[in-house]
DNA sequence: AGAATTAGTGTAAAAAGTACACTTTGTTAA
DNA sequence: TTAACAAAGTGTACTTTTTACACTAATTCT
């Protein structure tokens, strides 16, 4: 192969320009949504460096080098909360030229979900203080940079989701009544459902187990306990013409 | 303000470790979508530079420093066709660490909408050649970079869409036929629709005006034809309720 | 004038969505 | 022990939406 040299003497001349491109820094920001009992939560950070020091942010870091970017994602989520294994979605990239005070930075936003009990929280080199806010809380804050609306299009992406994929388990602990479910997905899409077309339609799907378990601690009488079941979700969702869908079961109240 | 010049400080400071941060190459990839008669197809330009030289290849550019996303993906656009003014929508962004032979590179992938019949191709900078090529054709054809994944991704995000917004119009002509309008769903969608459940559907929606003027130069009882009314879509769109929605209009025939 | 080609149209049956209220089962406190 | 409390659990009738399906109408071409 004689001319081998020759094409790398092609590729260094072309990575020599290719290195002249402007080069952006680039983070990923991660929405993390909790449910805690009746609420959707979400987790922020109050930033422990400028810009925007000491007030609440959603939390975000560097991409690193060597590192994807669902892995810096879900790096982010480990430092604040010690979970390692999430649910995570990229959402979106926000990119305009001064979304940062600093400089250009690109930045992917992700959103996870987790089992609110599941976790313990840190402060970490990013984060002074860490905390739960509802996501009418967080509506009201004023968040610094493009948070806002990073967040707003993650909450978005979040309700259409929860509508067409069964992502709600991953905001459940394994065992959970159907009042419990149901007031998940009344949080998340913000309006009412009827009791019993919800039911109906989420257990007509076929992927709750019956655990014949019931309910302990509560004092009144107790619900069953039910547990997901992401094989059945695999084999039918193989299966041609089954989707998942919680659109309507409506409730005239408003 | 006599602390104004100790902030300066702290700010430089900031950003001199800011600065040390890793950055990366960014790119945009536009995935551009035309509908030709019967067929839905894609844009594809034959790489005037290493790597994959002379292979075909999505569009894409780097993006300037003082540019946003949105607009480097709209300049792509505009350097292969001369369009302007066209539907884009954002869709997921690749960084695989590897996914460029050369250095990190990220790219945001984008998709395109325009009437075929409007644009002139030119080749450019990044591309030697510039063609359109059938969604079958692309699928089959071994893009380089991660590049299939990425046409995979767009396409499959224009099928979702197509269903919940009224985006399909943006691929036809301001005048058009039912049966045109129903062949471009049936090739985005890959299946065959019902013609009269189409219609009926389509047309209970309100969005089209009947512009009381036939189709000619047909070998064949001449269409009537229609045009969107974004004007109509926006106001029905404000209200509680509506949904664009061409979901079913299913026909048997496989 | 007849053949060819696509446009245009309605109805009945099935499926899905919606509204709605009372009984059951357990706990707690009198 | 019993009554009050609280949430669980359950079925049906009505409405709306979806689906399947086949013939007639309008125009051009030969």
């Amino acid at each position: 192969m004689e001319n081998t040299s020759k094409t790398l003497d092609i590729k260094k001349a072309t990575v020599k320009s290719f290195d002249n491109f402007f080069k952006s820094a680039f983070t990923v920001d991660n929405i993390i949504f909790g449910f805690d009992e009746a609420d959707l939560k979400v987790l922020l950070i109050k930033r422990g460096e400028v810009p925007f020091e000491n007030q609440w942010a959603l939390p975000g870091n560097f991409v690193h080098q060597h590192e994807n970017l669902d892995a810096a994602a879900g790096r982010v989520l480990d430092e604040l909360t010690g979970l390692k294994k999430v649910y995570l979605e990229q959402v979106r990239t926000f990119g305009r030229v001064n979304r940062h005070p600093f400089g250009r930075v690109i930045t992917v936003a992700y959103y996870s979900l987790i089992k609110i009990s599941d976790y313990r929280l840190h402060a970490s080199s990013i984060a002074q203080e860490v905390a739960w806010f509802s996501v009418e809380e967080v509506k009201e804050l004023n968040l610094p940079f493009d948070h806002a609306e990073i967040f707003a299009a993650c909450f978005n992406q979040l309700r259409l989701n929860i509508k067409r994929q069964p992502v709600g388990f991953e905001l459940l602990p394994p065992k959970f009544t159907l009042t419990k479910l149901q007031h998940l997905y009344e949080a998340i899409l913000e309006e009412k459902l009827d009791k019993r077309n919800f039911r109906k339609k989420i257990l007509s799907m076929d992927l709750l187990i019956d655990l014949n378990e019931l309910q302990a601690g509560v004092a009144h009488r107790p619900a069953k306990l039910f547990k997901f079941d992401p094989d059945r979700y695999k084999s039918l969702y193989e299966e041609e013409g089954f989707h998942f869908d919680i659109s309507p079961t409506k409730n005239k109240k408003k």
